[in-house]
RNA sequence: CGGGGUGUGGCUCAGCUUGGCUAGAGCGCUUGAUUUGGGAUCAAGAGGUCGCAGGUUCGAAUCCUGUCACCCCGACCA
């Protein structure tokens, strides 16, 4: 079997039969009015999904088919690399979750709830704790080491704040695998075996520019982690990419690197009126300073007992607050600043401050001289400022976002630049976490006990599947890769009541499909206008239009969907052109693959 | 959880400020006719406790109070 073939034979749907007459759901031509991104609206308007409650979707046929498509793609790919598939429940108990100690340490993002009897139940929002359980008693060995599990299943998680459709929502599909190793090496190998096989993905769902970016590793420290990030201006996440070398990063995780401009001259430090101005801005119009020769303070509380922590940053550059997090340790919100507190809003600096408020120098300061600083005292700024002279000689940190134009923290040009991203799947090399908190254990080859090593990878099939159609479009509806196109082929009869061409157009649509195609026929009695409108709607990458006024002259019109191909043809040689048109098709995925 | 906004047939909305005939339009849906190569036209229909609950009033979609739901920005996000 060639490849084409191997594609086509994985991704049946099944019965091909399809008429559009007999579709289930509405495809309409105007806009719904919440839907903010045109993915969302174009999904909602072509009959693809419907709301149910916040973050929750039902789907009808064609984003099914969709998504069983982009799963079997899933599948193929995982099986390659030794996965075996695996299902675990929906609902766990929470004693399950207490052997992690997650079901007390994770938010309300997981759902929980008491079944009849009262035992603590929850919705699985990740299944870590159900993969350790279910191999706990059949890794004993090392010599059933390594392996992988996978499930493709619903996930819950109780997001504060669903948006965009399928993009981000309280329950969805997930291809889940955890992978169970007897060394950190064999875990990295496997790692990187799964890192190439997600680009496989990928470029098989036709999104190849999905790119693998460093992610923040959390409070765990230490351990790899990537995200998938589909770039688009709808993301959720920034990323910072150097156009130099291989760097990307999320930006909760990059680095910042900052190179001081060279010094200016020491100044003498001078308490100066600033009245009224306690805004960067505002003082470095006032005093006629570069907002880069000024030193701002952003404060902050933590939330476990509300102490505050002032950080003193450029005053050009803004805090990440994700590495801030990490690096107290605990999680912080912007404080509310009292009037017994000691600080002076507005008028905050390092000299002098208060001893109530931790203190942090973020690295954009270290050298600098001639600042601007806050004098502590309501109108008052500082003019001449000097970190070792007039502070003293302090650690400096790492809190500052980085920022377009930036320095790479790998090759050390000013190539950074900042892009927005869907985050469709993610890796994360775990360790022992799972294996030592639920004592996951083997014998090695000397009868010692050892922790098992673990790896998790995660995607999301509904969140890719409307990532692709956010970048796969145009004003008119999805243009489906004909890999997880719900049809391949949209066939078209202009005119039912012409006799011939209805039962040229029946012949066809039987013979389209015994040739293997997956064709959804459109013989209503509408206008051209609303029958093309729907084709766009639903997508299928090959449109096949039968009209009595071609067949007169023997002709089919055959046009892709992204207009690339548009030609007319001898009715005769219809299906061979178009197994030729989608041979190609594939073959245009398949070279990024 | 904080800030802003919206709830009127399946969808998009008007009406609300300044209370007053039987609550409207377009799309969609049903029936019939005429049409047919990029969301047709005409005619006749079906479909609404105006989010919900109280209140003010002779009278409430409209004013007041409460409540619920949803949307946007932010916070949160193993």
């Amino acid at each position: 079997m060639d490849k084409s073939t191997l594609f086509s034979y994985y991704n049946r749907n099944g019965d091909t039969k399809m008429r559009i007459k007999n579709l289930i759901g509405d495809r309409f031509k105007e806009r719904p009015s919440d839907c903010v991104i045109d993915s969302h609206a174009l999904m909602v308007r072509g009959g693809y999904m419907k709301y149910v409650a916040n973050g929750i979707y039902s789907l009808y046929p064609p984003a099914k088919r969709i998504t069983k498509k982009i799963e079997n793609i899933i599948r193929e790919e995982m099986d390659a690399i030794d996965g075996q598939e695996v299902m675990f429940p929906v609902v766990l108990p929470g004693s399950l979750w207490d052997k992690s100690g997650r079901y007390d340490s994770v938010g309300e993002e997981l759902l929980r709830f008491k079944d009849r009897t009262g035992s603590r139940m929850v919705l699985g929002m990740t299944h870590e704790e159900a993969a350790v359980h279910l191999v706990k008693e059949y890794a004993n060995s090392y010599a059933k080491y390594p392996f992988m599990i996978y499930q493709i299943q619903t996930k819950f998680r109780d997001e504060a704040r669903p948006r965009a459709g399928l993009i981000r929502v309280r329950e969805f599909t997930m291809k889940d695998a955890y992978s169970f190793h007897t060394s950190q090496e064999d875990l990295e190998d496997y790692y990187d075996k799964c890192y190439k096989a997600y680009h496989r993905i990928f470029a098989r769902c036709g999104v190849p520019e999905v790119v693998a970016v460093a992610s923040d590793s959390g409070m765990m420290g230490g351990n790899v982690s990537h995200e998938y990030m589909l770039l688009t201006p709808v993301g959720e996440d920034s990323i910072a990419i150097c156009k130099e070398c291989d760097y990307r990063a999320n930006m909760e995780a990059a680095e910042s690197i900052i190179e001081n401009e060279p010094k200016i001259g020491m100044a003498e430090l001078t308490e100066v009126e600033t009245k009224g101005a306690t805004s960067i801005e505002e003082v470095s119009a006032f005093l006629k300073v570069p907002t880069d020769h000024t030193c701002k303070a952003v404060v902050y509380q933590k939330n476990s007992d509300d102490s505050y922590v002032v950080v003193f940053i450029r005053g050009d550059l803004d805090i990440n607050e994700a590495k801030l997090t990490k690096l107290i340790g605990d999680n912080i919100h912007p404080a509310v600043i009292t009037e017994d507190c000691g600080l002076v809003a507005g008028f905050i600096g390092p000299k002098g401050i208060t001893e109530n408020a931790k203190v942090l120098f973020d690295a954009s300061l270290k050298g600098m001289d001639n600042l601007v600083v806050g004098a502590n005292k309501v109108d008052y700024h500082m003019t001449g400022f000097n970190m070792e002279r007039d502070y003293g000689s302090v650690e400096y940190v790492d809190v500052a976002k980085i920022i377009e134009g930036g320095i790479c923290p790998c090759c050390g040009k000013k190539s950074i630049t900042i892009s927005r991203g869907i985050e469709v799947g993610n890796i994360f090399q775990l360790g022992t976490k799972y294996s030592k908190s639920m004592d996951l254990t083997y014998l090695d080859e000397k009868g010692e006990s050892q922790h098992a090593i673990m790896g998790c990878y995660g995607i999301g099939v509904g969140r890719l599947a409307a990532s692709v159609c956010e970048v796969r479009r145009d004003d008119f509806g999805p243009i489906w890769p004909i890999t997880i196109a719900p049809w391949e082929v949209h066939l078209c009869l202009l005119r039912v009541d012409d006799e011939e061409a209805k039962a040229f157009a029946d012949d066809l649509y039987e013979k389209m499909q015994n040739s293997g195609l997956e064709v959804i026929y459109d013989d209503r009695n509408v206008r051209p206008g609303a029958m093309f409108a729907d084709a766009d709607l639903l997508g299928a990458p090959i449109r096949v239009i039968v009209g009595p006024k071609n067949l007169k002259e023997n002709l089919v019109e055959i046009v892709t969907r992204d207009k690339s191909i548009s030609l007319k043809v001898n009715k005769e040689e219809t299906i061979a052109k178009v197994m030729e048109i989608k041979a190609q098709l594939m073959e245009e995925i398949n070279k990024n693959v």
